[in-house]
RNA sequence: UGGGGUGUAGCCAAGCGGUAAGGCACCAGACUUUGACUCUGGCAUUCGUAGGUUCAAAUCCUGCCACCCCAGCCA
């Protein structure tokens, strides 16, 4: 057995490298903010901060980036833990970069008095003017040249409470001049007399990010702080805090660029206006890219690993097509999910020739190319339904299912013959007569015929409801328009909003799946996969959509 | 515009001076009691662009172009 080398990714390389050069042990952390659910993009970050880790017999850990009270709920912290759980990555510790909360105001007090911060009274409005623009370079605060005595009195009454929120800021003395905006005397800690879910009301000053994120890298002994391509102008303040504290341990940090996928927006503001004006009945209603509602829509994880796999990582911005994702669904379903027969649109067949009163138990294999998974057995009587799109009165060419006159066979048991059909005025169809030809059963004398279409026998059916998802958005007009560069989706996101985006219909499903579990998944032949729905009962069985079949049928 | 990044097929993405991997999508055919699955074949004379270096360039050098990120007391 060899190994297949796969060709390493550049943070991979990196990652060898210091191992050779620097030291061997590798440390990673996945650090959401826990201000929302975990979504596809996210997924791709736990997939590389845990797989680094794992591919190189180091540890991960999750830290909460929750420095931020003022946007942040415990509500997501354990959902957040559930997805990732669910991915089937493991995590080395959970923490909280709260929990770090006195020792960034050490640290705070250490630049202070090493003359690398300040207590700044500019308002936020002065501040933004006084920091220059891309072309111009800032000025310096009048109060950059505080003594340092009078920095740390001040900050201390910060943190006692003594000022407002925005009245004062700590700020990193570096370069109001620099050419890299990110460095002219950040914003190091804030007021904010808001209580936190983890600390509740000790502070009343809560560090800003590009201070807190490197002291916590660097604490936990992080060897490799992973992040996305809009982290690239803060690395320099990252390292610049790094080695103003003093740290002798030095995270390195690499970015690498997010994923996005088409006809999929991602960002955490979209996402929860959906949820908040009930567009959507939830972060885990399953058109939502987050992860509990690919869950619930029926996508696996070994699905999503897979794709995260296969999209590689780089740090060229791009958009992956969604059919890749849905390739990756397919197969893991194809291989593992059982084989269903449901109608989703029905319309009654009625078998002429069929006695009355007689049914005959009809053997189905669960799965065609895994004998293993067994059979069951259905019931054929004089009546069942087939898919309404399987008859046409005047069938396009190379139309391969039922039309007057012709012959199908219905999957596992006889073939059939459309004799005639009933219409109401508007020309809906709402019998179709057959016969069936009683030495064609399925298996023994192999006559075929071209078409084979999937049924339910109409006196043991069960209804079901069945919803059928597309994307959210309508993907017309995405570009068509593009004029105007406010034309941003999240401004007027409501007229895209795909009206078709959920089509539920009532049909019926074979006895077998009258009572199913939630997540249950399933193939319904011809149809495609779909997994049963939370809001399922024993008699009302709702399935979802999870993934239609691949189609070249050109109707 | 200053700084930081990125440009390889419709979409991802390898490639690291020796003559363009792989996947998705698509097309054609075989197989098929799922128009599924599976299988076979096709799909970049060219790597944003223009020059230069070299026996040899997607790879090195120079100029240009395009796109993305940064002017929060967000992360």
């Amino acid at each position: 057995m060899e190994e297949v080398k796969h060709p390493r990714n550049f943070i991979e390389e990196f990652i060898e490298e210091d191992i050779r050069t620097k030291e061997p042990r590798v440390q990673t952390r996945f650090p959401p903010e826990p201000n929302g659910y975990l979504h596809i993009g996210h997924a791709k970050a736990i997939a590389i901060d845990f797989g680094m880790a794992e591919q190189y017999g180091g540890t991960c850990n999750l830290r909460f980036d929750d420095t931020n009270p003022t946007r942040e709920d415990v509500e997501y912290v354990d959902a957040i833990q559930e997805d990732i759980r669910w991915l089937g990555f493991q995590w080395n510790e959970v923490l909280f970069g709260s929990s770090y909360f006195d020792q960034c105001y050490d640290l705070a007090v250490k630049l202070i008095q090493k003359g690398s911060a300040y207590v700044d009274d500019l308002t936020k409005d002065e501040m933004r003017e006084y920091r220059g623009t891309l072309t111009q370079p800032g000025k310096n605060s009048p109060y950059r040249e505080r003594p340092i005595a009078e920095n740390l009195d001040l900050f201390a009454r910060m943190r006692a409470g003594e000022f407002s929120d925005g009245a004062k800021t700590l700020r990193a003395k570096i370069d109001m001049s620099s050419p890299n905006i990110n460095m002219r005397d950040p914003a190091l800690y804030r007021i904010k007399h808001v209580s936190h879910h983890q600390t509740g009301d000790k502070w009343c000053i809560y560090p800003m990010y590009d201070f807190a994120h490197p002291i916590q890298d660097a604490i936990e002994g992080v060897t490799h702080s992973l992040c996305s391509l809009e982290y690239e102008a803060h690395r320099p303040l990252y390292n610049w805090v790094v080695d103003e504290c003093e740290f002798t341990h030095k995270p390195r940090q690499i970015e690498f660029a997010r994923l996005n996928l088409t006809d999929t927006i991602m960002s955490k503001r979209y996402l929860r206006r959906l949820v908040e004006e009930h567009y959507v009945s939830g972060w885990d209603d399953p058109r939502m890219p987050t992860l509990c509602a690919m869950r619930r829509r029926g996508y696996t994880a070994v699905a999503i690993r897979d794709f995260l796999d296969r999209i590689g990582v780089a740090k060229a911005d791009s958009v992956v097509d969604a059919a890749m994702l849905e390739h990756c669904v397919r197969e893991d379903l194809n291989a593992n999910a059982a084989r269903r027969m449901a109608v989703l649109e029905p319309v009654l067949v009625e078998i002429d020739n069929w006695p009355e009163n007689k049914t005959e138990k009809i053997t189905l294999e669960n799965h065609p190319n895994v004998p293993e998974m067994g059979e069951r057995t259905v019931r054929l009587g004089k009546r069942v339904y087939i898919e309404r799109a399987d008859f046409a009165v005047e069938p396009p060419r190379k139309f391969f299912r039922l039309k007057p006159d012709g012959e199908v066979r219905l999957k596992g048991a006889y073939i059939i013959k459309c004799t005639g059909w009933e219409a109401n005025d508007d020309g809906t169809v709402t019998k179709i007569h057959c016969t069936f030809d009683p030495d064609s059963k399925s298996g023994e004398n192999a006559r075929k015929v071209k078409g084979t279409l999937h049924w339910v026998n109409a006196d043991d059916a069960v209804e079901a409801e069945f919803r059928l998802y597309d994307t959210l958005m309508t993907n017309e007009g995405s570009e068509a328009d593009n004029d105007e560069e406010e034309t941003t989706v999240e401004k007027d996101f409501v007229d895209k909003l795909n009206p078709n985006s959920l089509v539920a219909m009532k049909g019926f499903v074979e006895p077998a799946l009258a009572d199913t579990e939630p997540g249950e998944r399933f193939q319904f032949m011809r149809e495609g996969y779909f997994c049963t729905d939370l809001d399922s009962q024993p008699d009302a069985p709702v399935f979802n959509r999870t993934v239609g079949l691949k189609d070249s049928y050109k109707g």
